[in-house]
DNA sequence: TCATCATAGTTGTCTATACAACTTAGTTAA
DNA sequence: TTAACTAAGTTGTATAGACAACTATGATGA
């Protein structure tokens, strides 16, 4: 697979970010005008502009309409980070999961609850608590809440042959979602659900889905810091 | 701002948009082809296939050249995490920044850190450990080893007004990232240099950055869980 | 029944052109 | 000096057409 063998905006994309790595082109240079790429590449102005206009997305340049464009400011290393259902990320590394249901409920809404999902105060709301198993070791503690408008037959699924993000992504197409990730010890209950010690640090993802107009979801994923990580790459 | 203020390939990317988001296509649905979007929306082949070859790259659709566009499996939440320079995203904060150096030496490798770095056993590694201030609360502990090849006046940095991040974006050019996310209690030292208890849980990244040919850095981040989160969001 | 072939449909890429919107620098006029 | 204008350069978008590569389907033949 030579260079000349790929198609001609991968091969002005290719240039580009040779130059980047190289140190040639520093944050802020100029990149050759759409104009000038076309008569050093000898190809139309349209293949300069989807193989910068790419550059763009992929966070390597700047463009600034009737300016030029310029390389970006490299300081932030941006990386995907995908999270995945849990069975499939575990069906992924050739091992089994499996899961047990500590309680799945319907409560009222408190105010801050109310607030989060957007509820009126005493609304009905879904509650349930499980742990998923890797190859029989628990390696997350899903505690969850839902909105009834969201999945009105939430309390009535078979966690142990399905998950809730699984059922929840099929009733509730996903629009929207927040996270955040810390670092913190896990409740009695966690630490006993997740067969770990108290003081046994925790990797905890809270999560918020947003369905459409609802606020769909609100998961507290709790992780044993010795079993778990999030990894990511970056690569020009 | 009305959609028809839109660009016409920004109508259609609304649209399938809209579709996926209301449920109206599921995942593994068939999406129109580009000759029936350009139909359906008179506009040119070329505008449509510019509005589905982005929405490929949101991952919201797969194509398969010569049968057609599908709605892509949505059972992954894939969220861009970007991390930025200590120093940028305190002061994004509006915070003040402040660091204090703890150690900065030139060692040998021995076998294991020899190896991440793509050096021989005994060539010189240099070696920084610095705490990150925001607001004077001490918010990161820096523990860093440095290729020489990929910055040989490492040592002589004064890193009170720069960071080790920022020197070596200015000279490594950054051409591949990995890291790992996970939570663990601090060792002594880093609980004194962040003053906290040897029982706080912490969120802990390292991150591996290749320049070129080298191995640039390898480096251990860690942060006060009580202080610190990663946070994120993903949006249809 | 099975394998082969032809065909229509789809995506991937590229071109040449066009106009609009914007920036920058230089020129002109008050 | 300052303001307004002009012109050249740049990016943003859109079009109509073209050919290649691939898939799926149905027809044909052994």
């Amino acid at each position: 697979m030579s260079i000349s063998d790929l198609a001609a905006y991968q091969q002005v994309k290719a240039f580009v970010k040779e130059q980047v790595a190289c140190g040639v082109w520093r944050s802020g240079d100029a990149v050759p005008s759409e104009s000038a790429l076309q008569q050093q590449f000898g190809i139309s102005r349209m293949t300069a502009n989807r193989a910068i206009r790419e550059l763009v997305v992929e966070g390597l340049v700047t463009r600034i309409r009737g300016s030029g464009t310029v390389v970006a400011q490299l300081n932030r290393i941006s990386s995907t980070l995908a999270f995945r259902d849990i069975h499939e990320e575990i069906l992924a590394r050739g091992h089994v999961h499996t899961s047990k249901v500590i309680r799945i409920e319907s409560l009222k809404a408190n105010a801050s609850l109310a607030k989060t999902l957007r509820l009126r105060v005493g609304a009905q709301v879904f509650h349930s608590v499980l742990v998923h198993f890797e190859n029989d070791v628990p390696i997350q503690f899903e505690d969850r809440l839902v909105n009834p408008a969201a999945a009105p037959d939430y309390v009535g699924v078979d966690f142990e042959n399905t998950t809730p993000t699984h059922y929840l992504l099929e009733v509730a197409p996903l629009t929207e979602a927040s996270f955040s990730i810390e670092a913190s010890l896990p409740t009695a209950q966690e630490a006993q659900g997740l067969g770990i010690k108290a003081t046994e640090p925790c990797l905890v993802m809270t999560r918020c889905t947003v369905s459409g107009a609802n606020v769909a979801s609100l998961a507290r994923l709790v992780y044993p810091g010795l079993r778990y990580n999030f990894a990511g790459k970056f690569q020009l």
